[in-house]
DNA sequence: CAATAAACCTATCTTGTCAATAGGTATATC
DNA sequence: GATATACCTATTGACAAGATAGGTTTATTG
């Protein structure tokens, strides 16, 4: 498995928001009751994606988080890899390069980076947009 | 990480075995060797090679592994597939169908399925015999 | 027939990550 | 000052990855 809850609830949560957009700040809550997941464990997600400059937080009653730019402006690709670190299918392709001794004539190497290739180019081809309904 | 080392390295014995097809029957200890692997991990993967059928084993002194087709009938999704399961990037494409009550209406669905299709699609394409060196 | 080389089998261990829970603190609004 | 919200730190349980250890069976060969 790829894709972890985290990046997946990530995902959900920037959907929603975008799909709420206009009603100003939403509390996590809401998203937690619509979507179905808990609250807590959606309050770790959401704090990283705040780190990553993703959505702006407001404090105190009336608060709740806003996305910071439309939604198109959100790369599924880059929301996963905040997340999830590198998407890489094999660790070769994440570390330092040269890292593997026999990189030089290790027979798969090039699988792997053809796999990742077309894994970040399907990903990088959506974003928050593409994912809302089309009455949100 | 989508693809762990017993993927990894089983694939890396396929190889080697394809490489030096026409030697008989290979000691697992030579592909360790040549391979880096270590001969007591690199027993568990074969094992479940053999079980799938992949492989013929020959026991006692001049014995060894042996491909039981040609590497071109070896696709690497279907070697992958054996040795770690589904491929899908989330668990909801792998259960049984109707398994998760939201995906209805779930936004984020229609993206993994498609995300699944073009993993599986591009190892598809693959065989032993795309793998093996000029010189193999 | 005995030594040897190989596949085969069962168990154990360590480490790390995932997924989640618990409980509390700071801050803004009414 | 009560309330609703974001924010913070710690802990837990379950599980899998990635091995390692030691022994058993089977076939070949001198």
């Amino acid at each position: 498995m790829m894709i972890s809850t985290k990046g997946r609830y990530a995902l959900r949560f920037l959907v929603d928001l975008a799909e709420h957009r206009g009603d100003g700040f939403v509390p996590l809550r809401d998203v937690s009751v619509r979507q179905g997941i808990s609250e807590k464990y959606l309050e770790i997600v959401v704090k990283e994606l705040v780190k990553g400059g993703l959505l702006a937080a407001a404090r105190g009653r009336g608060g709740g988080y806003r996305l910071n730019r439309d939604p198109e402006a959100y790369s599924v690709k880059d929301i996963l890899e905040l997340m999830e670190g590198p998407l890489a299918p094999v660790a070769c392709l994440c570390g330092a390069p040269d890292a593997c001794p026999r990189e030089k004539d290790c027979r798969t190497l090039p699988l792997w980076q053809g796999l990742d290739q077309v894994i970040s180019e399907y990903l990088g081809r959506f974003t928050l947009a593409d994912l809302c309904g089309v009455d949100g």
